[in-house]
DNA sequence: GACATTTCCGACAGCGGTGTCAGTAATGAC
DNA sequence: GTCATTACTGACACCGCTGTCGGAAATGTC
């Protein structure tokens, strides 16, 4: 029982519970005692600050200390915390100091709890075996999760293959409380896996999805445009026999890429030959095997755009297995701008794709969201750039 | 009993009753009041559920829907949920039965709110760049946590030259309430990082660390003993000169190797010559240079047992570079089984390293830690197998 | 059958915040 | 000066679960 609870019961004694109000606090005559009240509550707190300061900082300082301390109620501190309104600047002031100098950090279960926010935002995968890739993507989507103040889980659909691959996602989806999730492709275009979104509730942006694109807010680069310039980027060398090594059919960059070949071609009036564009299956094997084929043609290219960096590499080493020289002899151009695409020998001319600043604008784009109404509501796309990275794999051609 | 409810009391008993807001409490009698008191609290129930009902009849069901359905008290339900001994066979039976078909899941913030326990578990890494490294440990780690009700928040620990990098870390470390965290390399050997993680209070378990040891739980894999297999593989198949790729000096695993190569060659009685060991950098391009330097010493090697896969692939182009055909004139191995060795050409013998194994390792043995006392104080550690991975890039000499 | 132990279960007080709503002081309008 | 507004602040219920403790029923003991 407070001071102040005590003090109410006693008023309440000697006959000037008249003036009870409903809250026991408020005697309109016996404003000095409020103040009284008050300002024995000042004392006590500079005490209590000194003793936290001196005493190992246990981390648990709770909101209740910060607001004795302030000699405001919780709800004052809260709303200071939280930058909401309605707290007078001096007010605000001293809070925010107390609670620097006491080191305090609200606790983020308990604020989870009642505000049915868990600052937890979730990234999607399917095989993290595109290592690379989910790597750029964590470390874009970290940065803005730290700039908010809120922390990264990654969850991955087991891929269709394996047993309970989406069943056992949507289950760890509902107890995660996640605010928000990205999906990252390939199951930003899964049906079960945005079913499974969906159902949860849950708010989502995905990065580079390829199809339904009303359906949720994403983010994306211009694949096929950065394919045309890349394929230019040959041409202008020089190079007039451009080959094409396609990724897997069912990929949405693979497509938008090989429409920007096309498309490069077209403009330079080239005629199109289907035989310059040899199947891949974005493996460096598969690109090996590209490349064979392609040297076998009897007009043989002088320039191989691989439609990512990986076919690139395994076009090297055909062309090493050829006994050509890269750039000398065959110029070979890559996409994606990879580790391997630096680490190859020759290192690759390549398209940087901004795979960690996609990740950023897709985080950034859920916890914008969570201000005004759910996101999900109001379809919006975020363009990135790419940019052409010029390295040594690509030269004019041989005279 | 609180400080309202004697309040209340004595006012009633005082005869003040009627100028008791409505608001406040409403009982005509001072009998009735308990009562109405108590049945106060249901008033608000149904409230509440009236909200429920009209507000998105969202699958929120709760702890006390279970316990009202199942005819047992919350704290029952919450037993048999956490698997707590001291309830009936029977009982338990109807309320798994009841919490499967209404489909309930406890809510992770009120649970982690009243037992401390977030169901987080973080990782640490350094350089995302890893990325290979960093998605088999995420994969491993995923799979433990998965198993047993947790999930995943990753965490970066920037590196010394960015801005405020262990500072942002430690903070984010504070109000993310990890039940524990994995380190890997390099940051469980990190002298700020291991502060921070301490002061935090948080359980933690290092992969592979070289330094320490005592110092907390860790998984490792016996590095110089599979570097000793994999140059007596070389050497069992014929080759008398074999060449080390060294990684970078304070790299632990690399000196580990490093030693175990040198064991292999001391067991089988050959002088060990310094020129042999190539200093490298745990880079492709680090290999090639080394293995230039290595192809123009007088006695040539006819095998390069790089330190990483990495370097063999660097040491690959190399080879191709003089002309040298891969493993006809000249073996390389590497060490890690990254897919780089897979994708390599000719594809890569060498070690694999079972890191998600290890990590699933460690996440299990943090949450095994959690049911006693905290796992920090008993120091375990558990070792992993690596296996030799049979590919293309080694065979005998040429004669 | 009386009494001591277990076994099983429920009431209730937190956990540490946020949301709601009511109240006071200060300000503006007339 | 009175009354309506506005700006600021506080009390308290509540979020959904776990921990503690105590009571009732079942069981064991002699």
């Amino acid at each position: 029982m407070s001071a102040l609870d005590l003090a109410a019961i006693f008023l309440a004694l000697v006959g000037l519970v008249g003036w009870l109000n409903v809250r026991f606090f408020h005697f309109p005559t016996a404003t000095a005692m409020v103040l009284v009240l008050k300002s024995s509550l000042h004392a006590i707190d500079f005490d209590r600050c000194r003793r936290m300061q001196r005493d190992p900082p246990t981390g648990k300082i709770t909101i209740v200390d910060i607001a004795r301390a302030a000699g405001v109620s919780i709800k004052t501190v809260s709303r200071v915390i939280n930058q909401e309104e309605g707290v007078g600047d001096e007010t605000r002031a001293r809070v925010l100091e107390i609670v620097t100098t006491m080191g305090y950090r609200p606790n983020v279960s308990a604020r989870s709890l009642s505000s049915r926010r868990s600052y937890l935002i979730g990234v999607i995968f399917m095989r993290v075996g595109a290592y690379h890739y989910v790597g750029e993507v964590q470390v874009g989507a970290m940065r803005a999760c730290r700039r908010a103040g809120y922390h990264l889980v990654v969850e991955q659909v087991l891929p269709p293959e394996a047993v309970g691959g989406v069943q056992g996602f949507a289950e760890g989806l509902r107890d995660a409380r996640f605010d928000g999730v990205v999906l990252t492709p390939p199951t930003c275009d899964d049906p079960e896996v945005l079913a499974a979104v969906e159902t949860a509730g849950l708010p989502y942006v995905r990065i580079a999805p390829h199809r339904e694109f009303e359906r949720s807010p994403y983010v994306f680069m211009d694949d096929r445009k950065a394919a045309r310039e890349q394929t230019l980027r040959l041409w202008n060398m020089g190079h007039r026999r451009i080959a094409f090594i396609d990724g897997p059919a069912d990929h949405g960059s693979a497509t938008r890429r090989r429409q920007g070949y096309i498309e490069a071609l077209r403009d330079r009036g080239v005629e199109l030959r289907p035989e310059w564009i040899a199947k891949g299956e974005f493996l460096s094997l598969s690109g090996f095997d590209a490349t064979e084929r392609l040297l076998a043609l009897p007009e043989r290219p002088t320039a191989i755009f691989a439609a990512n960096d990986e076919m690139a590499v395994g076009a090297l080493a055909a062309a090493a297995k050829h006994g050509l020289s890269v750039p000398r002899d065959l110029s070979v151009v890559g996409f994606d701008d990879t580790p391997t695409a630096e680490a190859a020998w020759p290192r690759l001319t390549t398209v940087h794709q901004p795979t960690a600043e996609m990740a950023e604008a897709a985080v950034e784009m859920l916890i914008d969201g969570f201000g005004d109404e759910r996101l999900r509501a109001r379809v919006a796309a975020r363009q990135l750039d790419y940019s052409l990275v010029q390295r040594d794999s690509a030269a004019p051609p041989p005279a």
